[in-house]
DNA sequence: TATTGTTATACTCTATAACTATA
DNA sequence: TATAGTTATAGAGTATAACAATA
């Protein structure tokens, strides 16, 4: 086993500052929705996921999509929506194995309620130092390595699909 | 309270990529890691911080910093790490409030072995899609990012300085 | 008094594997 | 047989507050 070939300082800078730059925003995002609506930033998701979603109701599985990387964590989340009364779920109609999950008035309230505050909290921290232009140019670049890893083959390439299918 | 301006798609789309980005690398970079070495990544950012400090050696508070968001976090994984022999921490000579945490030989291979994995997947997943000219942009405006966030006030002000000061 | 670090404690989250039920 | 989801369980990590010791 030989020593691996480096990676240039340009290269390193480049992955410790989405690191550490996610890893600040993150912390920060997640105390803001806790803070304002007492949710988790997978909670947070999930309800953002169900807004959007048509009918503001998605099954279990296609929610869990990009989000969660286990089928017992979204149960366990979405028990916990649940419970608190912003998310109901009841089995789908066509096949009965799955669960439709929909958002409640009072999650689409609580969502709207957590949302004024992050935006505000994004804005301050991520857009601020950025023209629109650059904001532009990263969102590309970043969208591009997204879809890039969303399709990369694990190397230890796990035979079979999880949680997390295509996309 | 009124509704807040809302982010254009623009904005939105660089937020998200920036999140799934991170999420999809981190917890790819994560299982590998624990795969290679049975490291987590905070682990492993401590010991490659020590690496890379003068004498490969650190005072906990300066290890901490850009890390970790507590002080008891570090200590738990400064124990951690010191059970396994990959670290070694002694009261500083100077001040003996503080503690000398020292990266071993041990650790200095382990950290080695799960790098020699590490740099490989990071080439795959992150670089791979991008351009050198790309890779240097995407750097240099996660830096800009990055450095504005350190030093942002949090909103809701808190008075004190905790395991986090200004760096 | 402020700072360094630890401890106790409680909590959140995640993952694995075994399981049920439907397709 | 494969898929959708749940449950039990166990483990890792985090944060807060109270604490001891040194500056």
């Amino acid at each position: 086993m030989t020593t691996p070939e480096p990676l240039d300082s340009t290269q390193l800078g480049a992955y410790f500052a989405l690191i550490e730059t996610s890893s600040l925003l993150r912390h920060a995002v997640e105390q803001q929705l806790r803070d304002a609506g007492g949710l988790s930033y997978v909670q947070f998701q999930l309800l953002a996921s169900l807004d959007d979603a048509p009918g503001r109701r998605a099954r279990m599985t296609d929610l869990a999509d990009g989000i969660v990387f286990s089928r017992s964590g979204l149960t366990y989340q979405a028990q916990a929506l649940e419970k608190r009364g912003l998310v109901t779920r009841t089995p789908s109609a066509d096949d009965e194995r799955s669960i439709d999950v929909a958002l409640t008035d009072e999650g689409h309230t609580t969502l709207r309620a957590a949302l004024q505050g992050h935006v505000a909290l994004v804005r301050d921290l991520f857009y601020a130092p950025l023209t629109p232009d650059e904001t532009a140019t990263l969102g590309d670049l970043l969208s591009r390595v997204r879809d890039h890893m969303r399709q990369a083959p694990p190397r230890s390439a796990k035979p079979r699909r999880t949680t997390r299918p295509s996309r």
